[in-house]
DNA sequence: AGCATGATTTGCT
DNA sequence: GCAAATCATGCTC
């Protein structure tokens, strides 16, 4: 396990995260999402994203300008944004575009690859197809939660790292738990796998496919 | 498979 | 006080 993941621990650099946030969502795709702990990696593939960008988004935390809560986002690129929300979960984001600018990525859902036992034991031995399928599962799975705000994503705990599968198919969709006046086809996904989160919620998903020359 | 509900904390109209 | 980038459970078709 740990030989076939050390030459994939290469982290994404912050150049990675300093682009504009729409170019940054499908690249996403397909990249290890990795907790380092003392009993090795935890973690798998990123297989689904959601951006919100800046004070003009409706749905972004950063609506109504900066809170203590929602500082992380306006840090630097390449860290992580960690909320607590609905009373009992995690939110882990991915920092995007230049400091001082509030957006980010929710990682919505991981394809579980590394430290299945951790996380079943974390969820409570669960199915794996519903071990990280969403975004609060995956931030118990692979024990995230506000220690982590701020946190860079080149480790030393958390890294985002490896090459994105060549012609890996995309999704698009609008975002989930937003409503109306948020909507806006920012939601990306690996069409048909199998741990993309259940799109519940009346679903006017519009759903299509991506191809925007990031292969 | 799909809908309704309770859990339970944080930030800010 | 209320709404929230959610999840698990329990109910009904």
């Amino acid at each position: 396990m740990r030989r076939a993941t050390t030459g994939l621990l290469r982290p994404l650099s912050p150049a990675f995260f300093r682009r504009p946030t729409l170019q940054i969502a499908p690249d996403l795709l397909g990249r290890f999402l990795i907790v380092l702990e003392n009993g090795g990696p935890v973690g798998g593939r990123i297989v689904e994203v959601e951006a919100y960008i800046g004070e003009d988004d409706p749905a972004c935390h950063a609506f109504r300008g900066r809170t203590q809560r929602n500082t992380a986002m306006y840090g630097p690129p390449g860290h992580a944004y960690v909320y607590f929300t609905y009373g009992n979960h995690w939110m882990l984001n991915a920092v995007t575009e230049r400091e001082g600018f509030p957006a980010a990525l929710l990682i919505r859902a991981l394809e579980p690859l590394h430290g299945l036992s951790a996380m079943r034991l974390r969820r409570g031995s669960d199915k794996d197809r519903t071990l990280t399928n969403g975004p609060g599962k995956l931030t118990k799975a692979l024990g995230i939660d506000g220690g982590d705000n701020g946190a860079s994503l080149r480790g030393p705990r958390i890294i985002i790292a490896g090459r994105r599968p060549p012609g890996l198919p995309v999704a698009v969709s609008g975002r989930v738990g937003v409503s109306e006046g948020g909507y806006v086809p920012w939601r990306f996904y690996v069409d048909g796998n199998l741990w993309v989160s259940p799109y519940r919620n009346g679903t006017r998903a519009t759903k299509g496919r991506y191809s925007d020359g990031v292969e």
